[in-house]
DNA sequence: GCCTAACCGAGACGGTACGTCACGTCTTTTA
DNA sequence: TAAAAGACGTGACGTACCGTCTCGGTTAGGC
């Protein structure tokens, strides 16, 4: 189901031969293919894909409006889900949720495929909008829901905005993973930065 | 001064006519009226570029291998200067140097022209890459000298790696500016986030 | 009926739902129409036609191999049936037989369809084909019986064979007609045609 | 020289790279080519054209407007000169001018490259409309002043439109040359419809 | 005051990709 | 089984840029 007819569930009678879902998967499958390989963003052409995945050009028009469209479905292809949280504390809940990050992060240095979307995901202010407006946002929720929480039990200061609350802890592992893509990630930087952001940077007594 | 040739500062004789330096600032001027009537990189072409110019496609390829290397050296004319830290405590400094970023936050949504390179210049990794090297790097030296005197001087715990409190520091206000264009940014957020670095999240007694 | 399938008059049974002679007839009355039109025969294609007669691509390739043969059933339609000859006497008839010729010609620049089909049947070679295979062969048959009748009566040369006799009447008409679209076509051509042809062109006594 | 610049003699200063004649000649030469390996002209794409010409797309439209502006050139290119007249008489003269038309009917059935352009350029109108405004209507001027001078000498009777006088030598053989490829052209065709012409049908005493 | 080399604008050149259209075949549902 | 609808692989259309390459014409230093 592609993104540009997702509002097509209306019971409209699609009359005609029904488009191939076999196709649509194996267009998509050659842009990750084509991404495995490392080739660039600019170099995907759409005639490229074609001829990968054996489909015509008007396939895959008839799809979607152009290439960035299209990537933004390759994008919901490709990413992960996030994982539960544990939910035994506020605090080990954060961490949890850094930590999702984190591994985000190596999976983009491990995988050329990921590396390759996110490296020059910033492309395309579309593809952008799409993440951000998927995944970011939900991911925002998240942590909102779980900083309120805190709030409420005691263990997070009230008189500070959750956003901003919000950015405080998310804000330094983004920075990490996503636009300083050289440093490292060593296994404990969640819980030092949970733990580092809840008792602040003052000498501890 | 093209990046490209940077190197050939040796004294070669040049012989023949020499390069127009007014050449060499319509180009770029030329690129940046484009960027400035909201044009998106990707219909940004040598061609227009040239025609906007009123120059030559080769005389522009003469100077830059490609349009990366051209919007490079455009980069560097539009970044605006990093403005003085003000000494008086390391508190104070970083505040400045989250205000500086919050700034340059605001002039991307007021300013057509950075607007336009900031949201996009996530498109080619080398743009990218010149940015980080040049611009970020920069600022993160600043931000580690700043935190080490902040150190020695006690204010700032010494048992966390300085990269590390640096980005607990910038990565709150750079998610804000770079990564969610459509936030707020009040004017006493620098403070705020400086302050509850400092302090930390938990309830204060 | 169809070209492609005239020999399958013979009585083979028929299964499942047959065909709609109403289809046909609205297939090739849109053909008709877009010819109508003014619409170049290049332009005139497979789609537009099932387009324009409301149904499906298919239903026309089921009838005809291709463009060109449905074009050949729609000039059948189109062409008009010569009229008798007076019979009156044989220069009576030849001059009825360039008349009919001189007719079309008009036809054919005040109809916008006679107009369009003649103009560019010179298009396909095919349709070119059966149009002289049909049409053309056709008219000719009846002149070379018209001149036999001629020289056996004594009104024409008997040593020359009958197909030149044939050309030198017919040419001189087509050529204005086919050839010279821009010429006129007065009245009593037909038979100052037939009278040079038959008294030739020295100055008479 | 390309038809669609002809009007461009003006001594306009004419800048930047001039177009190379020889890419002009491999193109008009790819055509020809095309045309004698027998293929139709609706197969003949423009880049078939460009792939065997070994240019690219660009460059023929350049020069060209479509497809059938670049056939006119063509056909310019193999359209043979007509031969001058004997100029013994005029009978002699009309003579030669049929013979040259039976020539050009000959030459289309030997060679497969002629037969091509001739047999489909009834294709279409602008290419037909180009012939005749060049090869047609110069014909016709040059049979004009034939029989001009014929009447003037008395050989041709005067109170015959010279154009219908034109039509009935002409057009004979151009109905056994174009529309009748099939027909034989024997070597004395062009004195018996002469002299046919000139003595008419009718028997002789 | 030439000479010559490199510059400059213009634009031609062989390419590649664009997004659209029509081809003729196929695969659905409905009749 | 036919019919309307429309998806499918194919390939041409005409346009836009790519980066390179000529052109005629400038514009400097070195002779």
């Amino acid at each position: 189901m592609s993104s540009t007819e997702q509002e097509d569930v209306r019971q409209e009678i699609r009359r005609g031969r029904p488009r191939s879902e076999a196709v649509e998967r194996s267009i998509i499958e050659a842009v990750v293919n084509l991404l495995e390989e490392g080739a660039p963003l600019t170099e995907i052409s759409i005639e490229r894909i074609a001829r990968t995945a054996g489909v015509g050009k008007a396939t895959i028009y008839r799809r979607w409006k152009g290439k960035e469209e299209l990537l933004c479905d390759v994008m919901k292809a490709i990413e992960p889900v996030d994982p539960p949280l544990p939910g035994t504390s506020v605090r080990d809940d954060l961490v949890a949720m850094l930590e999702s990050l984190r591994q985000r992060g190596l999976a983009q240095r491990s995988s050329a495929l990921l590396h390759n979307v996110f490296a020059q995901m910033k492309s395309s202010p579309k593809l952008w909008d799409v993440y951000h407006d998927t995944v970011v946002v939900a991911r925002r929720e998240m942590g909102r829901e779980l900083i309120a929480r805190g709030v409420a039990e005691g263990a997070i200061r009230a008189d500070v905005p959750i956003d901003v609350l919000n950015d405080i802890l998310v804000g330094p592992m983004l920075l990490r993973t996503v636009m300083r893509p050289d440093a490292e990630l060593p296994e404990d930087l969640s819980e030092r930065l949970v733990d580092l952001a809840l008792q602040g940077l003052k000498p501890q007594l």
